[in-house]
DNA sequence: TTTATTAATCGTAATATTGCAATATAAAAA
DNA sequence: TTTTTATATTGCAATATTACGATTAATAAA
């Protein structure tokens, strides 16, 4: 098979697993951190940042505005990215409401 | 290919993709979600809580076991998991930290 | 010992992902 | 218009993931 079973979980479940996707790649993560590090808009020099191809670099970007956590705007020729806030914020609040059900007092283990 | 070029990334960055990458499918998140639920270590139910097939299941249990997410002791002919209470703290801070990087005074878009 | 019971492993099919060369597209520069 | 520059798309090969039936392994119960 291969394809992942969606219908049979929850949107919940769904959307918290589509957010680790996009994450679930060095490259993407590399470019995540570069957006967030020079922090401002990038035109042009995400693809001599990484060490990959200019195909898989604009693959993986995207696969990350897919998920909706970059937005490009066209600038002449060249695209300018940035982290969309507003998804970036609450994809954080999503995957910090997984982690923080942790319970304060563990009964065993 | 397929194969992700991990060497061409750092330690951490792969580190972060790896965590995610066990996050994200929606029975990992079935399973992680029902074990923070439960509060106790579950003996044998797992399967009986998710819509797959005992070896599907299975091989979920696993993965979340190769990336340390979660431990399973043997009690007679069930197995007992439960979460890794130090690297499931380890691995929110990890993710935490990459969105925290977020700057409080954006320049631009 | 024989018979459940529970979970892991094997084998395999279907699908997804990763990566890149080649090509296409679109806008700026000459 | 032609050329350059920057990015996207296509097509394809290699590998990974997802899922499950069949089987195995290990322990408990009869």
């Amino acid at each position: 098979m291969g394809a992942t079973k969606t219908d049979y979980f929850s949107d919940k479940q769904n959307e918290i697993a589509t957010i680790a996707k996009a994450i679930a790649h060095p490259a993407r993560v590399a470019i995540l951190e570069y957006l967030l590090k020079v922090d401002s808009c990038i035109c042009g020099d995400i693809v001599n940042e990484l060490p990959l191809a200019q195909p898989t670099v604009s693959q993986h970007l995207k696969e990350l505005k897919n998920a909706g956590i970059i937005k490009g705007n066209i600038e002449g020729t060249a695209i300018c990215y940035c982290i969309d806030e507003k998804i970036w914020m609450k994809y954080q609040k999503l995957l910090n409401a997984l982690f923080d059900k942790y319970p304060k007092d563990k009964k065993c283990c």
